[in-house]
DNA sequence: GAGCTACTATCCTGACGGGT
DNA sequence: ACCCGTCAGGATAGTAGCTC
């Protein structure tokens, strides 16, 4: 995936979860739209380098939006949760899933016919059974482990309950977790921020939704972030059954 | 003070209506 | 039938305002 045009601020707050104030490099302020809703933890700190593309729209009260953060180690983390998806659709397309390489046909975003919610994707390929999918973004990062969610999420938990129900009718369900962080070499659910998430997690785990988490690699021009795609799957760790 | 509701901003998809 | 524009719904957590 290819980024728009990226300008760097520095970070000056988030606030009311979707705006985010920055100082541009003339010294000036802009308000950013943050297509975050999580808790952003290790990557909205104040002084944080971001990066961020001008939809040029006249329509939005603010066209600027909040896609990258560069850590003091130089790392990026995408923060756009909806690059995840179009990342995890352009890996199945390129055929960079091998779990998913049958599927001919991609929808998104379509009902499940369970209390009408969505899911994210929908692969068809003739007689075998549809399989839904759920895209995660991981943005938190613990000693090189990435960890989902940031905070406590009954919306997730409700996915995660539809999920199995879609595997009880005979669908093929998954969980795809897409690591937007640099150096995410392996992923755990977060009991510390919602015990209720990782222990559905690994119940459905244990009924038979798949689960993968893959990581990613940012493409560079110089020190300008060009681009990103994810490039491998990393193990999933179940913590659970450990605590 | 506690609890509830509406509002905040944005994007994406699907549904729907109108025009060609 | 097809295209285009508009609108609703869904998702999110903090905050303000209202009621009890």
């Amino acid at each position: 995936m290819q980024f728009p045009s990226l300008k760097s601020a520095k970070l000056i707050h988030r606030y009311k979860r979707f705006m985010a104030d920055v100082e541009l490099p003339n010294g000036s302020q802009l308000t950013l739209h943050c297509a975050n809703t999580g808790k952003m933890t290790g990557c909205a700190d104040p002084g944080d380098t971001i990066w961020y593309s001008d939809s040029h729209s006249t329509t939005r009260e603010y066209p600027c939006s909040w896609e990258l953060t560069q850590l003091n180690n130089g790392d990026l983390v995408c923060i756009n949760t909806q690059r995840a998806n179009a990342l995890a659709i352009e890996a199945i397309h390129n055929h960079l899933v091998p779990e998913l390489d049958s599927y001919e046909h991609i929808v998104t975003n379509v009902k499940s016919g369970i209390e009408n919610s969505r899911i994210d994707v929908l692969l068809t390929n003739g007689p075998q059974p549809d399989c839904y999918m759920q895209v995660k973004s991981v943005t938190l990062v613990n000693n090189h482990t990435g960890m989902f969610p940031d905070t406590e999420t009954t919306r997730d938990q409700k996915h995660l309950r539809e999920l199995i129900e879609l595997h009880e009718k005979g669908y093929r369900a998954i969980v795809f977790f897409c690591g937007l962080h640099e150096g995410i070499e392996s992923f755990e659910p977060s009991i510390q921020n919602d015990p209720e998430y990782s222990s559905l997690l690994m119940e459905a785990m244990a009924k038979g939704v798949e689960v993968y988490a893959y990581a990613c690699k940012f493409m560079r021009d110089g020190q300008y972030p060009t681009g990103m795609q994810l490039t491998h799957t990393v193990p999933v760790i179940n913590n659970y059954k450990n605590k």
